[in-house]
DNA sequence: GAATATTTACCGACCGGTAGGTAAACCGGT
DNA sequence: ACCGGTTTACCTACCGGTCGGTAAATATTC
Protein backbone atom coordinates (compact mmCIF):
# COMPACT_ATOMS: atom_id res chain seq x y z
CA UNK A 1 0.00 0.00 0.00
CA UNK A 2 1.64 3.73 -1.13
CA UNK A 3 2.55 6.01 1.54
CA UNK A 4 0.00 7.30 3.52
CA UNK A 5 -4.12 6.41 2.33
CA UNK A 6 -5.78 7.77 4.74
CA UNK A 7 -3.22 10.04 7.11
CA UNK A 8 -2.58 13.27 4.50
CA UNK A 9 0.04 15.39 6.33
CA UNK A 10 -1.53 19.05 5.78
CA UNK A 11 -3.70 19.09 3.05
CA UNK A 12 -3.40 17.27 -0.07
CA UNK A 13 0.49 15.18 -0.17
CA UNK A 14 2.13 15.46 -3.09
CA UNK A 15 1.97 12.18 -3.96
CA UNK A 16 0.03 9.73 -5.98
CA UNK A 17 -2.51 10.04 -3.38
CA UNK A 18 -2.62 13.17 -3.04
CA UNK A 19 -3.13 13.71 -7.09
CA UNK A 20 -5.98 11.19 -6.97
CA UNK A 21 -8.07 12.98 -4.23
CA UNK A 22 -7.53 16.17 -6.16
CA UNK A 23 -8.67 14.71 -9.34
CA UNK A 24 -11.10 12.64 -7.73
CA UNK A 25 -12.34 15.94 -5.86
CA UNK A 26 -12.45 17.96 -9.14
CA UNK A 27 -14.48 14.92 -11.12
CA UNK A 28 -17.08 14.61 -8.05
CA UNK A 29 -17.66 18.50 -7.71
CA UNK A 30 -18.57 18.65 -10.87
CA UNK A 31 -20.92 15.95 -11.67
CA UNK A 32 -21.93 15.00 -8.08
CA UNK A 33 -20.93 12.21 -6.19
CA UNK A 34 -23.65 9.36 -6.87
CA UNK A 35 -23.38 10.43 -10.47
CA UNK A 36 -19.66 9.64 -11.02
CA UNK A 37 -18.56 6.41 -11.51
CA UNK A 38 -15.17 5.52 -10.36
CA UNK A 39 -14.31 4.04 -14.10
CA UNK A 40 -14.55 7.79 -14.89
CA UNK A 41 -12.09 8.88 -11.97
CA UNK A 42 -9.74 6.42 -13.18
CA UNK A 43 -9.81 7.58 -16.71
CA UNK A 44 -9.41 11.04 -15.58
CA UNK A 45 -6.16 9.41 -13.84
CA UNK A 46 -4.85 7.45 -16.92
CA UNK A 47 -5.70 4.34 -14.62
CA UNK A 48 -8.42 1.32 -15.01
CA UNK A 49 -10.18 0.83 -12.49
CA UNK A 50 -8.76 -1.64 -10.39
CA UNK A 51 -5.58 0.36 -10.68
CA UNK A 52 -8.04 3.15 -8.79
CA UNK A 53 -8.61 0.42 -6.54
CA UNK A 54 -4.94 -0.22 -6.10
CA UNK A 55 -4.52 2.93 -4.03
CA UNK A 56 -8.10 3.66 -2.56
CA UNK A 57 -10.13 1.20 -0.62
CA UNK A 58 -13.58 2.51 -1.95
CA UNK A 59 -15.59 4.76 -3.01
CA UNK A 60 -16.92 5.84 0.44
CA UNK A 61 -13.49 5.95 1.63
CA UNK A 62 -12.15 8.24 -1.03
CA UNK A 63 -14.89 10.53 -0.44
CA UNK A 64 -14.27 10.59 3.09
CA UNK A 65 -10.35 10.97 2.54
CA UNK A 66 -11.65 13.82 0.28
CA UNK A 67 -13.55 15.42 3.13
CA UNK A 68 -10.97 14.71 5.53
CA UNK A 69 -8.49 16.76 3.47
CA UNK A 70 -10.71 19.53 3.31
CA UNK A 71 -11.70 19.87 6.77
CA UNK A 72 -7.68 19.99 7.27
CA UNK A 73 -6.98 22.72 4.64
CA UNK A 74 -9.96 25.14 6.50
CA UNK A 75 -8.59 24.35 9.47
CA UNK A 76 -5.09 25.13 8.86
CA UNK A 77 -6.01 27.90 6.78
CA UNK A 78 -8.77 29.32 8.58
CA UNK A 79 -9.52 28.47 11.71
CA UNK A 80 -5.41 28.39 13.22
CA UNK A 81 -4.94 32.32 11.97
CA UNK A 82 -8.07 33.10 12.96
CA UNK A 83 -7.74 31.78 16.56
CA UNK A 84 -4.61 33.78 17.06
CA UNK A 85 -6.50 36.94 16.83
CA UNK A 86 -7.97 37.97 19.87
CA UNK A 87 -10.33 41.31 19.02
CA UNK A 88 -13.61 39.39 17.72
CA UNK A 89 -14.69 41.56 14.93
CA UNK A 90 -11.12 41.65 13.70
CA UNK A 91 -11.20 37.35 14.10
CA UNK A 92 -14.60 37.57 12.10
CA UNK A 93 -13.13 39.38 9.59
CA UNK A 94 -10.40 36.76 9.14
CA UNK A 95 -12.70 34.08 9.43
CA UNK A 96 -14.46 35.15 6.62
CA UNK A 97 -11.90 36.35 4.32
CA UNK A 98 -9.98 33.32 4.85
CA UNK A 99 -12.67 30.96 3.92
CA UNK A 100 -13.79 33.26 0.88
CA UNK A 101 -10.57 33.01 -0.14
CA UNK A 102 -10.10 29.23 0.06
CA UNK A 103 -13.36 29.06 -2.04
CA UNK A 104 -12.42 30.80 -4.66
CA UNK A 105 -8.92 28.86 -5.03
CA UNK A 106 -9.62 25.23 -4.22
CA UNK A 107 -12.95 25.65 -4.84
CA UNK A 108 -13.53 21.56 -6.07
CA UNK A 109 -12.16 19.75 -2.81
CA UNK A 110 -13.80 22.46 -0.87
CA UNK A 111 -17.40 22.30 -1.93
CA UNK A 112 -17.72 19.05 -1.33
CA UNK A 113 -18.02 19.17 1.78
CA UNK A 114 -20.96 21.36 1.56
CA UNK A 115 -23.17 18.57 -0.42
CA UNK A 116 -22.31 14.71 -0.90
CA UNK A 117 -21.96 14.01 2.97
CA UNK A 118 -25.37 11.42 2.03
CA UNK A 119 -22.31 9.24 0.22
CA UNK A 120 -20.70 8.97 3.54
CA UNK A 121 -21.04 5.88 5.93
CA UNK A 122 -22.94 6.42 9.40
CA UNK A 123 -19.21 6.62 11.41
CA UNK A 124 -17.62 8.83 9.03
CA UNK A 125 -20.77 11.04 8.08
CA UNK A 126 -20.96 11.73 12.12
CA UNK A 127 -17.23 12.07 12.28
CA UNK A 128 -17.37 14.67 9.52
CA UNK A 129 -20.21 16.48 11.24
CA UNK A 130 -18.96 16.66 13.80
CA UNK A 131 -15.42 18.55 12.57
CA UNK A 132 -18.22 20.97 10.95
CA UNK A 133 -19.88 21.56 13.93
CA UNK A 134 -16.45 22.54 15.77
CA UNK A 135 -16.35 24.83 12.82
CA UNK A 136 -19.30 26.55 12.87
CA UNK A 137 -18.78 26.90 17.18
CA UNK A 138 -16.09 28.47 16.52
CA UNK A 139 -17.86 31.22 14.34
CA UNK A 140 -20.35 31.46 16.95
CA UNK A 141 -18.52 31.82 19.40
CA UNK A 142 -16.65 34.78 17.78
CA UNK A 143 -20.19 36.08 17.39
CA UNK A 144 -21.02 35.90 20.71
CA UNK A 145 -17.64 37.70 21.66
CA UNK A 146 -19.01 40.46 19.78
CA UNK A 147 -22.39 40.47 21.08
CA UNK A 148 -20.84 40.47 24.69
CA UNK A 149 -19.06 43.70 23.39
CA UNK A 150 -22.22 44.90 22.08
CA UNK A 151 -21.36 44.92 18.77
CA UNK A 152 -23.46 42.75 17.32
CA UNK A 153 -26.90 43.40 15.89
CA UNK A 154 -30.05 42.17 17.90
CA UNK A 155 -30.13 38.83 16.07
CA UNK A 156 -29.12 35.37 17.07
CA UNK A 157 -26.05 34.44 17.18
CA UNK A 158 -27.11 30.72 15.27
CA UNK A 159 -29.06 32.67 12.62
CA UNK A 160 -26.16 35.07 11.79
CA UNK A 161 -23.34 32.21 12.08
CA UNK A 162 -25.49 30.67 9.40
CA UNK A 163 -26.22 33.29 7.44
CA UNK A 164 -22.32 34.33 7.43
CA UNK A 165 -21.73 30.83 6.75
CA UNK A 166 -24.64 30.36 3.83
CA UNK A 167 -22.95 33.35 2.03
CA UNK A 168 -19.60 32.30 2.24
CA UNK A 169 -20.25 29.26 1.15
CA UNK A 170 -22.29 29.65 -1.96
CA UNK A 171 -19.32 31.48 -3.41
CA UNK A 172 -18.40 27.50 -4.44
CA UNK A 173 -21.64 27.11 -6.40
CA UNK A 174 -21.53 30.67 -8.37
CA UNK A 175 -17.26 31.88 -8.69
CA UNK A 176 -16.07 30.74 -12.01
CA UNK A 177 -12.42 32.25 -11.93
CA UNK A 178 -12.32 32.37 -15.47
CA UNK A 179 -15.32 34.58 -15.35
CA UNK A 180 -15.15 38.42 -15.54
CA UNK A 181 -14.45 39.20 -11.13
CA UNK A 182 -11.68 38.54 -9.74
CA UNK A 183 -11.20 36.28 -7.27
CA UNK A 184 -9.91 39.20 -4.70
CA UNK A 185 -12.62 41.63 -6.11
CA UNK A 186 -14.91 38.78 -4.73
CA UNK A 187 -13.37 38.19 -1.41
CA UNK A 188 -13.36 42.03 -0.43
CA UNK A 189 -17.14 42.17 -1.13
CA UNK A 190 -18.27 39.10 0.48
CA UNK A 191 -16.09 40.13 3.45
CA UNK A 192 -17.54 43.73 3.48
CA UNK A 193 -21.25 42.74 3.08
CA UNK A 194 -21.09 40.27 5.83
CA UNK A 195 -18.80 42.27 8.54
CA UNK A 196 -21.49 44.81 7.82
CA UNK A 197 -24.37 42.78 8.17
CA UNK A 198 -23.14 41.86 11.52
CA UNK A 199 -22.04 44.68 13.27
CA UNK A 200 -24.30 46.98 14.60
CA UNK A 201 -22.92 50.77 13.05
CA UNK A 202 -20.62 52.47 15.03
CA UNK A 203 -22.52 55.68 15.56
CA UNK A 204 -19.80 58.61 15.65
CA UNK A 205 -16.02 58.15 16.85
CA UNK A 206 -14.63 56.30 13.89
CA UNK A 207 -11.24 54.26 15.10
CA UNK A 208 -8.85 53.50 12.79
CA UNK A 209 -9.28 53.65 8.96
CA UNK A 210 -13.12 53.22 8.04
CA UNK A 211 -14.35 51.15 5.45
CA UNK A 212 -15.38 54.65 2.61
CA UNK A 213 -17.31 54.10 0.48
CA UNK B 1 -54.17 9.62 -17.56
CA UNK B 2 -54.85 11.40 -14.56
CA UNK B 3 -55.93 15.02 -14.40
CA UNK B 4 -52.93 17.45 -15.54
CA UNK B 5 -49.58 15.26 -15.51
CA UNK B 6 -47.36 18.81 -15.85
CA UNK B 7 -49.42 21.77 -15.80
CA UNK B 8 -50.18 22.16 -12.11
CA UNK B 9 -52.38 25.30 -11.63
CA UNK B 10 -50.79 27.20 -9.41
CA UNK B 11 -48.34 25.25 -7.64
CA UNK B 12 -48.65 21.49 -5.65
CA UNK B 13 -52.63 20.80 -7.01
CA UNK B 14 -54.46 18.79 -4.20
CA UNK B 15 -54.68 15.81 -6.61
CA UNK B 16 -53.08 12.97 -6.63
CA UNK B 17 -50.31 14.35 -8.46
CA UNK B 18 -49.53 16.66 -6.03
CA UNK B 19 -49.35 14.60 -3.34
CA UNK B 20 -47.02 12.50 -5.64
CA UNK B 21 -44.67 15.25 -5.91
CA UNK B 22 -44.47 16.83 -2.46
CA UNK B 23 -43.77 13.17 -1.08
CA UNK B 24 -41.16 12.73 -3.67
CA UNK B 25 -39.82 16.02 -2.82
CA UNK B 26 -39.66 15.65 0.23
CA UNK B 27 -37.78 11.91 -0.24
CA UNK B 28 -35.31 13.34 -2.95
CA UNK B 29 -34.83 16.20 -1.02
CA UNK B 30 -33.59 13.99 1.92
CA UNK B 31 -31.93 11.49 0.50
CA UNK B 32 -30.99 13.32 -2.84
CA UNK B 33 -31.73 12.62 -6.16
CA UNK B 34 -29.37 9.75 -7.60
CA UNK B 35 -29.73 7.88 -4.33
CA UNK B 36 -33.52 7.91 -3.93
CA UNK B 37 -34.92 5.33 -6.49
CA UNK B 38 -38.09 5.04 -7.47
CA UNK B 39 -39.32 2.51 -5.86
CA UNK B 40 -38.71 4.12 -2.42
CA UNK B 41 -40.76 7.01 -3.89
CA UNK B 42 -43.70 4.32 -5.05
CA UNK B 43 -43.64 3.27 -1.53
CA UNK B 44 -43.44 6.13 0.60
CA UNK B 45 -47.03 6.61 -1.69
CA UNK B 46 -48.12 3.28 -1.10
CA UNK B 47 -48.02 2.16 -4.04
CA UNK B 48 -45.41 -0.49 -6.40
CA UNK B 49 -42.81 0.71 -8.81
CA UNK B 50 -45.62 0.75 -12.07
CA UNK B 51 -48.32 2.07 -10.12
CA UNK B 52 -45.60 5.28 -9.95
CA UNK B 53 -45.37 4.84 -12.98
CA UNK B 54 -48.96 5.09 -14.28
CA UNK B 55 -48.81 8.79 -12.49
CA UNK B 56 -45.42 10.10 -14.02
CA UNK B 57 -43.70 9.42 -17.26
CA UNK B 58 -40.00 8.71 -15.71
CA UNK B 59 -37.80 9.63 -12.82
CA UNK B 60 -36.37 12.96 -15.12
CA UNK B 61 -39.86 14.16 -15.59
CA UNK B 62 -40.64 13.61 -12.35
CA UNK B 63 -37.79 15.65 -10.69
CA UNK B 64 -38.80 18.44 -13.74
CA UNK B 65 -42.66 18.86 -12.89
CA UNK B 66 -41.24 19.03 -8.82
CA UNK B 67 -38.63 21.78 -9.68
CA UNK B 68 -41.55 23.85 -11.82
CA UNK B 69 -44.00 23.61 -9.06
CA UNK B 70 -41.34 25.13 -6.90
CA UNK B 71 -40.58 28.18 -9.21
CA UNK B 72 -44.01 28.77 -9.77
CA UNK B 73 -44.19 28.77 -5.91
CA UNK B 74 -41.18 31.61 -6.21
CA UNK B 75 -42.89 33.39 -8.55
CA UNK B 76 -46.07 33.66 -7.15
CA UNK B 77 -45.26 33.93 -3.58
CA UNK B 78 -41.60 36.49 -4.04
CA UNK B 79 -41.50 37.99 -7.25
CA UNK B 80 -44.82 38.99 -8.28
CA UNK B 81 -45.70 40.63 -4.48
CA UNK B 82 -42.40 42.07 -4.63
CA UNK B 83 -42.69 43.33 -8.61
CA UNK B 84 -45.30 45.76 -7.28
CA UNK B 85 -42.90 47.58 -4.99
CA UNK B 86 -41.14 50.85 -6.45
CA UNK B 87 -39.08 51.73 -3.73
CA UNK B 88 -35.81 49.54 -4.32
CA UNK B 89 -35.55 49.36 -0.60
CA UNK B 90 -38.50 47.91 0.35
CA UNK B 91 -38.75 45.71 -2.83
CA UNK B 92 -35.41 44.00 -0.99
CA UNK B 93 -37.12 43.38 2.28
CA UNK B 94 -39.70 41.93 0.57
CA UNK B 95 -37.80 39.38 -1.69
CA UNK B 96 -35.31 38.35 1.33
CA UNK B 97 -38.76 38.48 3.47
CA UNK B 98 -40.91 36.02 1.73
CA UNK B 99 -38.43 34.26 -0.22
CA UNK B 100 -36.98 32.83 3.21
CA UNK B 101 -40.46 32.52 4.33
CA UNK B 102 -41.24 30.32 1.88
CA UNK B 103 -37.90 28.75 2.84
CA UNK B 104 -38.63 27.87 6.13
CA UNK B 105 -42.31 26.49 5.10
CA UNK B 106 -41.93 24.12 1.89
CA UNK B 107 -38.19 23.41 2.69
CA UNK B 108 -38.46 20.48 0.75
CA UNK B 109 -39.36 21.16 -2.37
CA UNK B 110 -37.96 24.58 -3.00
CA UNK B 111 -34.25 22.93 -1.82
CA UNK B 112 -34.19 20.52 -4.48
CA UNK B 113 -34.01 23.45 -6.89
CA UNK B 114 -30.31 24.28 -5.27
CA UNK B 115 -29.06 21.33 -5.82
CA UNK B 116 -29.97 17.78 -7.95
CA UNK B 117 -30.40 20.12 -11.26
CA UNK B 118 -27.53 17.72 -12.88
CA UNK B 119 -30.47 15.15 -12.69
CA UNK B 120 -32.37 16.90 -15.84
CA UNK B 121 -32.16 16.58 -19.60
CA UNK B 122 -30.59 19.28 -21.43
CA UNK B 123 -33.73 21.16 -22.46
CA UNK B 124 -35.24 20.68 -19.43
CA UNK B 125 -31.92 21.98 -17.36
CA UNK B 126 -32.23 24.99 -19.68
CA UNK B 127 -35.38 25.97 -18.64
CA UNK B 128 -34.77 25.74 -15.36
CA UNK B 129 -31.64 27.53 -15.64
CA UNK B 130 -33.56 30.44 -17.54
CA UNK B 131 -35.75 30.66 -14.82
CA UNK B 132 -33.57 30.54 -11.72
CA UNK B 133 -31.63 33.28 -13.98
CA UNK B 134 -34.85 35.20 -14.30
CA UNK B 135 -34.62 35.22 -10.27
CA UNK B 136 -31.54 36.17 -10.17
CA UNK B 137 -31.55 39.13 -12.70
CA UNK B 138 -34.48 40.47 -10.90
CA UNK B 139 -32.48 40.78 -7.50
CA UNK B 140 -29.84 42.32 -9.12
CA UNK B 141 -31.67 44.61 -10.72
CA UNK B 142 -33.23 45.99 -7.42
CA UNK B 143 -29.80 46.15 -6.41
CA UNK B 144 -28.75 48.12 -9.08
CA UNK B 145 -31.88 50.38 -8.42
CA UNK B 146 -30.91 50.82 -4.85
CA UNK B 147 -26.97 51.30 -5.88
CA UNK B 148 -28.34 54.19 -8.75
CA UNK B 149 -29.72 55.91 -5.55
CA UNK B 150 -26.67 55.48 -3.95
CA UNK B 151 -28.24 53.91 -1.54
CA UNK B 152 -25.89 50.37 -1.79
CA UNK B 153 -22.57 49.62 -0.26
CA UNK B 154 -19.71 49.77 -3.10
CA UNK B 155 -19.93 46.27 -3.86
CA UNK B 156 -20.73 44.73 -7.29
CA UNK B 157 -24.50 44.41 -7.66
CA UNK B 158 -23.49 40.48 -9.16
CA UNK B 159 -21.37 40.04 -6.11
CA UNK B 160 -24.28 41.33 -3.52
CA UNK B 161 -26.83 39.68 -5.16
CA UNK B 162 -25.09 36.06 -4.84
CA UNK B 163 -24.33 36.51 -1.41
CA UNK B 164 -28.19 37.42 -0.84
CA UNK B 165 -29.15 34.37 -2.95
CA UNK B 166 -26.57 31.94 -0.66
CA UNK B 167 -27.60 33.32 2.69
CA UNK B 168 -31.42 32.71 2.14
CA UNK B 169 -30.88 29.59 0.50
CA UNK B 170 -28.57 28.38 3.09
CA UNK B 171 -32.11 28.42 5.73
CA UNK B 172 -32.79 25.18 3.74
CA UNK B 173 -30.28 23.31 5.04
CA UNK B 174 -29.56 24.21 8.59
CA UNK B 175 -33.46 25.43 9.48
CA UNK B 176 -35.26 22.84 11.19
CA UNK B 177 -39.14 23.52 11.74
CA UNK B 178 -38.63 21.01 15.26
CA UNK B 179 -36.12 23.06 16.86
CA UNK B 180 -35.45 26.38 18.99
CA UNK B 181 -35.76 28.79 16.13
CA UNK B 182 -39.36 30.27 15.31
CA UNK B 183 -39.68 30.56 12.07
CA UNK B 184 -40.93 34.10 11.98
CA UNK B 185 -37.47 34.72 14.42
CA UNK B 186 -35.53 33.51 11.55
CA UNK B 187 -36.61 35.21 8.69
CA UNK B 188 -36.76 38.39 10.62
CA UNK B 189 -32.80 37.97 11.61
CA UNK B 190 -31.93 36.96 8.14
CA UNK B 191 -33.60 39.74 6.73
CA UNK B 192 -31.82 42.00 8.48
CA UNK B 193 -28.61 40.78 8.03
CA UNK B 194 -29.28 41.13 4.63
CA UNK B 195 -30.52 44.45 4.47
CA UNK B 196 -27.60 45.96 6.51
CA UNK B 197 -25.32 43.85 4.67
CA UNK B 198 -26.14 45.40 1.14
CA UNK B 199 -27.52 49.23 2.61
CA UNK B 200 -25.21 52.16 3.12
CA UNK B 201 -25.54 53.91 6.92
CA UNK B 202 -28.24 56.46 6.85
CA UNK B 203 -25.31 58.80 8.33
CA UNK B 204 -27.27 61.28 10.54
CA UNK B 205 -31.08 61.72 9.86
CA UNK B 206 -33.13 58.79 11.11
CA UNK B 207 -36.40 58.34 9.36
CA UNK B 208 -38.88 56.52 10.96
CA UNK B 209 -37.83 53.93 14.46
CA UNK B 210 -34.26 52.70 13.92
CA UNK B 211 -32.97 49.16 15.01
CA UNK B 212 -32.12 50.60 18.75
CA UNK B 213 -29.63 47.65 20.39
C1' DG C 1 -82.19 -1.46 -14.46
C1' DA C 2 -79.52 -5.13 -16.05
C1' DA C 3 -75.88 -6.24 -19.14
C1' DT C 4 -72.10 -4.72 -21.56
C1' DA C 5 -68.04 -1.85 -22.72
C1' DT C 6 -64.54 1.06 -21.32
C1' DT C 7 -61.59 3.52 -18.44
C1' DT C 8 -59.05 4.10 -14.04
C1' DA C 9 -55.74 2.57 -11.03
C1' DC C 10 -52.83 -0.53 -10.01
C1' DC C 11 -49.63 -5.13 -9.47
C1' DG C 12 -46.07 -9.17 -10.41
C1' DA C 13 -42.55 -10.48 -13.21
C1' DC C 14 -39.07 -9.32 -15.82
C1' DC C 15 -35.25 -7.02 -18.98
C1' DG C 16 -31.23 -4.23 -20.24
C1' DG C 17 -27.72 -1.75 -18.51
C1' DT C 18 -24.41 -0.17 -15.41
C1' DA C 19 -21.97 0.45 -11.13
C1' DG C 20 -18.94 -1.07 -7.24
C1' DG C 21 -15.87 -4.29 -6.34
C1' DT C 22 -12.61 -8.50 -6.81
C1' DA C 23 -9.45 -12.51 -8.30
C1' DA C 24 -5.86 -13.59 -10.79
C1' DA C 25 -2.69 -12.95 -14.24
C1' DC C 26 1.01 -9.82 -15.96
C1' DC C 27 5.08 -6.76 -16.22
C1' DG C 28 9.06 -3.88 -15.37
C1' DG C 29 12.66 -2.54 -12.38
C1' DT C 30 16.33 -3.91 -8.91
C1' DA D 1 13.40 -13.90 -8.02
C1' DC D 2 10.65 -10.65 -6.12
C1' DC D 3 7.57 -6.86 -5.41
C1' DG D 4 5.06 -2.53 -6.55
C1' DG D 5 1.98 -1.34 -9.84
C1' DT D 6 -1.21 -2.47 -13.45
C1' DT D 7 -4.46 -4.97 -16.47
C1' DT D 8 -8.01 -8.32 -18.20
C1' DA D 9 -11.97 -10.55 -17.14
C1' DC D 10 -15.52 -11.11 -14.39
C1' DC D 11 -19.35 -11.24 -10.57
C1' DT D 12 -23.20 -9.47 -8.14
C1' DA D 13 -26.55 -6.17 -7.07
C1' DC D 14 -29.49 -2.83 -8.11
C1' DC D 15 -32.02 0.57 -10.78
C1' DG D 16 -34.96 2.63 -14.40
C1' DG D 17 -38.37 1.22 -17.12
C1' DT D 18 -41.76 -2.01 -19.61
C1' DC D 19 -45.19 -5.69 -20.46
C1' DG D 20 -49.15 -8.17 -19.66
C1' DG D 21 -52.71 -8.55 -16.86
C1' DT D 22 -56.67 -7.33 -13.50
C1' DA D 23 -60.14 -5.65 -9.93
C1' DA D 24 -63.05 -1.98 -9.32
C1' DA D 25 -65.33 2.03 -10.81
C1' DT D 26 -67.74 4.41 -14.47
C1' DA D 27 -70.18 5.09 -18.71
C1' DT D 28 -73.21 3.24 -22.32
C1' DT D 29 -76.64 0.65 -24.45
C1' DC D 30 -80.92 -1.89 -24.65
Amino acid sequence: MPSSPSTSRTLFDDDRTGIIYRTAARIIYEKGFDATSMSEIAEALDLTKPGLYYYVKGKKELLYSIMRCAMNLLDSDVVEPAALIADPEERLRVIIREHARLLTNEAGALAILIDEDGGLSAEHREDIAKRKRAYFEFLRRTLEALEAEGRLREVDSTVAAFSLLGMVMWIARWYDSKGRLASEKVVQDVTEIALAGMLVPRSKESMGLAQVQ
